[in-house]
DNA sequence: CAACGTCTATCTATCGATAGAGAGAAGGAG
DNA sequence: CTCCTTCTCTCTATCGATAGATAGACGTTG
């Protein structure tokens, strides 16, 4: 994978995460890094084929990020699921790459939403063994963090993925802010991209 | 408003809810109800002009199918709210319109992405109020009925709408699918659709 | 020489949008 | 009743921009 390569991935992973698989294009990109267009073929032949690459790399890094910690007991596991979801609009405002492509995979290409749907499989699995073998809590989990993003896009607060995750876990409740923070009234989702 | 403005509106609001707003072209809707592209900019002069119609309308619905029942208690008010995310999957294996285009919100025109802010601080105040005042378990409720959904579509599984959201009432929990439904290995996000 | 990576040049397709013409219904004025 | 105007809606034709994709030449590196 050349350097060029990893460049673009990574560019592609961010602006689908900003607006979907149909928000970017390869002139796009190829502008940021100073090369044309055509020349993004040679790296990945067809859009499709870079973001299933994108999708195949957001899901190995994902599941480095969420790794045991040795230690982990219980429901621990819940908070480092949440802390990873968070990171992703805590950075830079963007959706989880899954859940932006999950919401859109009615109009992608099969290879894209298989991966797509690879990634939830895998997630699943990950999270219901960890949790002592509920599926369904994994369901929930994974559910409500990824509403949880939207949440936070649409209102442009961060604050209120926060306030949707809260519940999660029970005890171990962290200070969240002021909900006052989430009625004044802001100027729509702009806001995070500042 | 014209039959074939509402005609549009619908189509328009379909194909969002399936692949986004970047995800469907005026010539599309056009050629649906058989006339051209650019008759279609007599009815809404822009895109984002139909896109933030289309949400509005959205949200008047929304708030009519889940307005409260004569007689209703408590923790009811999430059952209705379920049943109504439900539906949208149930029908057409389709996003709700506001979490699809909350998760695009990063790359939507403002009045969009405006709309959007609108149905989710609308639903937060309308559902919070029926919880008994808390805002907080409003959000995780709204969150997770919308990452339910998004695990539905890459599932191809409505089942996986169920399990996500079955923990959101307690008690009277009911009867699940069988998880091993989604443990075969299905032919991705098509399924639904067919 | 051979591979790799980028280039120029170009293709076909589609996008949202506009200008201006024309068909047809509605409705008041004579 | 007929004429004329006005409004609504759709049409043809076209614009400029952009999309993804391809073929083939060029230089650099090993």
């Amino acid at each position: 994978m050349s350097e060029t390569a990893e460049k673009l991935m990574d560019l592609a992973e961010e602006r689908m995460r900003e607006a979907g698989y149909h928000g970017f294009s390869f002139r796009e990109l190829a502008a940021k890094i100073g090369i044309k267009s055509a020349s993004v073929h040679h790296h990945f032949p067809t859009k499709a084929d870079m973001a299933a690459a994108v999708a195949r790399r957001y899901l190995e890094r994902f599941l480095e990020n969420v790794a045991p910690q040795p230690g982990e007991s219980g429901e621990d596991v819940i908070a480092v699921y949440r802390s990873a979801f968070r990171r992703s609009i805590e950075h830079d405002g963007g959706m989880c790459l899954s859940g932006m492509l999950g919401a859109e995979s009615g109009g992608l290409p099969v290879e894209v939403a298989e991966e797509i749907e690879n990634f939830f499989r895998k997630a699943v699995e990950d999270l219901a063994q960890r949790l002592g073998g509920s599926e369904e809590r994994a369901f929930a989990v994974l559910a409500t963090l990824e509403g949880a993003l939207i949440l936070a896009r649409a209102y442009g607060e961060v604050a209120a993925f926060d306030h949707a995750a809260a519940a999660l876990t029970d005890n171990d409740a962290p200070p969240l802010m002021p909900l006052a923070l989430l009625n004044r009234k802001p100027h729509a989702a702009e806001k995070l991209r500042a």
